[in-house]
DNA sequence: AGCACGCCGACT
DNA sequence: GTCGGCGTGCTC
């Protein structure tokens, strides 16, 4: 009898994304676990390739079926014991890659850094006594009586609509303060510590065996990091402390995911409020490897709050309780990398695999989301009580009455700004970094071009040279093709222009510009105007006195399916960095997107527009596979699906995207119907690929797959 | 991706 | 008869 270790190969074709047994020599049999990476030769022998190790069984248990009958090959070499792999990532990763027809190693590769030799070293020789600190149990505020925390304690579901204003956030006022301070490392009497914080005690406590209580537990290493004081943070970020607070208290961990870097930090900051730093890890994209390794190898060792951008969602962290989405809509959460899997899916994936709640956190809500809350498969939460955004609409109206000496500003609006501006800060929203759309010449008015490219030109700051916007050269001593003058002017509204009028109509008062070139956190809770382009908006310390959005009619004129929840979604962000209740000027919008933000009911656009979407059969209403290749592996595709899609099937279409010759064309088809097509899918994707090669022009060359796939690529749409 | 296997044209 | 062309398919 011997050991027969199963392992992933780390590689992206997909006739090889499946498991493959070896021998494992004894002397590595102890090492051997799951999750560990390893060496195994594939093909011929002195070929290798990395794999990790998901499965150990004796070869007795193969069964002569369904396992591989021939001779099998001998693990290569142990790379690390640190099982880097847990268990319930790797079913995450093969669900993931399953649902969207693309290769379970390309998942890994998102869930799990490469290779790193220090962070292993210090996990190995870690202190296996050492006890994290406990988290005293805070209530989640501003949402009725331990409504959000039963949702938590049942493994539930739910669209959860954020407390839109910034919130001061303090520390629990009970125990583990003094517990922190006073040196006393007898920790015998904190047992209950819950009984002091009065959470819901209805609630079972889903305490997976409080397992600190051995006795002989050494002392601290070393005392809490010393307790932040009240903080200014944003509602959102607010909640999802205090969630994942909540769940960490039951010895549990949480996985919280955000679209960027900022709010990673506004995350981070409200989090350490209620808990101590050993227990929050982060996972984000401007870690070092050796950063993300560590924060890995920590997550697998106890409960912990993982947080991050999109990488957080696969963090390994044990016991998992809960996963939540701040902002589900916001863009950054697309996948850049095959297979393409938006977090939001990643999320619901792992919410089935692991029974963990889930909490989708917005102001705006995504039709994603909506279409869940139709189905019923998550409820909606909202603020109990909450002071929403006086959100005032100031319909488009062209008479110069109406307005102020800044036509982009109804005076109404203006009145507001100004008197506000002696309170504390007011945000301008602009759409449009610079000086906006472009220059022209002073002397004729004809736009200015690039002369390498012919692009048009921009000037990033006031008096700067001009750049092109599309190749970046600049454009010293320009001369006008038409007339010879050399003076240029800057035409349309960008944040700059917009500051510079502002500054001459607020003569006392500083102005700040935020784009993203310039980016600001934080700007003080004193009098100024800052004007931000969308999604840059600083934070300010208990909100700012006033919010004017002025760009909404240029930003809804782009075409594309989600234009209109994008839009409605950077207003709705901007609206609740105002303090509670500060007034919002929606410059120029009428009719239902006004109606929606001045009543604060942002879910009654999306419920329309999926209305609409399922008339049309555009996602979300259901889901789309995109084809590409040549035209026979495509057509067949297309037979190879049966009945399962709906809706006609667009194209095939030439495109001349890998190479000339290649047609694309996407199905729409249920999402009942989602395992099936993709396993459908994929199937061809492997028929194709160990088929087709091409020789072109004498010279070998590898040809483009003959089939590709991708899921739930809306994009296409966008042209619509 | 590599690399072996295998079934058709010019060769000692 | 055989050598070797690269299309086809497999990799535990």
């Amino acid at each position: 009898m011997a050991t027969v270790a199963r392992v992933v190969l780390d590689s992206p074709l997909p006739q090889l994304d499946r498991l493959f047994d070896y021998r494992v020599p004894a002397e590595i049999e102890d090492d051997c676990v799951p999750g560990v990476r390893v060496r195994v030769p594939l093909r011929s022998g002195a070929r290798m390739t990395d794999a990790y190790v998901v499965e150990v069984v004796s070869d007795d248990a193969l069964s002569p079926e369904n396992d591989f009958p021939g001779e099998l090959s001998v693990v290569e070499e142990l790379v690390s014991p640190v099982p880097v792999l847990a268990p319930e990532v790797w079913q995450l990763a093969r669900a993931v890659a399953d649902r969207a027809a693309g290769v379970a190693s390309d998942v890994l590769r998102l869930a799990v850094p490469t290779r790193q030799v220090r962070p292993e070293k210090a996990w190995l020789a870690r202190d296996l006594d050492h006890v994290p600190p406990r988290v005293t149990p805070a209530p989640v505020e501003g949402y009725g009586d331990a409504v959000v925390e039963s949702v938590i304690d049942a493994g539930g579901r739910a669209a959860v609509s954020a407390i839109p204003h910034p919130v001061l956030l303090s520390a629990p006022t009970t125990a583990v303060a003094d517990d922190g301070a006073g040196a006393d490392p007898d920790d015998t009497a904190d047992a209950d510590t819950s009984a002091a914080t009065g959470t819901s005690p209805d609630t079972p406590a889903p305490a997976p065996a409080p397992a600190p209580a051995p006795a002989p537990a050494p002392a601290p290493a070393q005392a809490p990091a010393s307790e932040p004081g009240p903080t200014w943070v944003p509602g959102w970020a607010a909640t999802l402390a205090q969630a994942a607070a909540h769940t960490l208290a039951g010895e549990r961990s949480a996985v919280l995911a955000v679209p960027d870097f900022r709010d990673v930090a506004d995350l981070e900051r409200a989090l350490l409020v209620l808990v101590p730093a050993e227990r929050v890890v982060r996972f984000d994209a401007k870690q070092t490897n050796g950063q993300r390794a560590r924060a890995l190898l920590t997550a697998r060792t106890h409960p912990v709050v993982a947080i991050g951008s999109r990488a957080a969602v696969y963090a390994p962290a044990s016991e998992l309780g809960l996963i939540a989405l701040w902002d589900d809509g916001d863009p950054s959460f697309a996948e850049q990398r095959a297979p393409y899997v938006h977090t939001r899916d990643v999320a619901l994936v792992r919410t089935a695999q692991s029974g963990a709640a889930l909490l989708m956190v917005s102001h705006a809500r995504s039709t994603d989301v909506q279409r869940l809350v139709e189905l019923g498969w998550l409820q909606e939460i909202g603020p109990h009580r909450a002071r929403v955004p006086k959100v005032i609409p100031t319909a488009h109206q062209t008479n110069a009455d109406g307005y102020a000496a800044q036509a982009r500003i109804p005076s109404s609006a203006w009145r507001a700004a100004r008197e506000a501006s002696h309170d504390g800060p007011v945000l301008v929203q602009v759409s449009n970094p610079g000086f906006g759309t472009g220059l022209v010449c002073t002397e004729c008015g004809e736009r200015a071009h690039c002369r390498v490219c012919g692009g048009p030109l921009g000037s990033p700051h006031a008096g700067s040279t001009p750049q092109c916007r599309f190749c970046g050269a600049l454009a010293a001593g320009y001369r006008c093709p038409t007339c010879g003058n050399g003076k240029l002017k800057p035409v349309g509204q960008g944040a700059q222009r917009t500051a510079d009028e502002l500054g001459r109509a607020f003569p006392n008062t500083r102005i700040v510009v935020a784009d993203g070139s310039r980016p600001i956190d934080e700007v003080p809770a004193r009098p100024a105007v800052v004007v931000a382009t969308r999604g840059a908006e600083p934070d300010v310390p208990g909100g700012y006195a006033c919010v004017l959005l002025l760009d909404g009619e240029r930003m809804l004129a782009r075409e594309g399916l989600r234009v209109q929840e994008d839009v409605l979604r950077i207003w709705a962000n901007a609206a609740a960095k105002g303090a509670a209740g500060a007034p919002v000027y929606l410059v120029g919008i009428g009719g239902k997107l006004a109606n929606a933000m001045a009543l604060w009911r942002l879910d009654v656009p999306a419920h329309e527009e999926l209305t609409d979407r399922r008339e049309l059969f555009f996602p979300p209403a259901v889901r789309v596979a995109t084809l590409t290749g040549t035209d026979e592996a495509v057509t067949g595709a297309i037979e190879a699906l049966g009945d399962a899609p709906v809706g006609p099937v667009l194209g095939p279409v030439p495109v001349d995207d890998p190479t000339p010759g290649t047609v694309r064309a996407i199905v729409r088809f249920p999402y009942g119907h989602g395992t099936e097509v993709a396993a459908t899918l994929k199937a061809e994707v492997i028929r194709r690929s160990s088929t087709r090669r091409v020789v072109k022009g004498g010279t070998k060359r590898r040809a483009a797959p003959a089939l590709r796939v991708r899921m739930d690529d809306a994009e296409p749409f966008s042209e619509v």
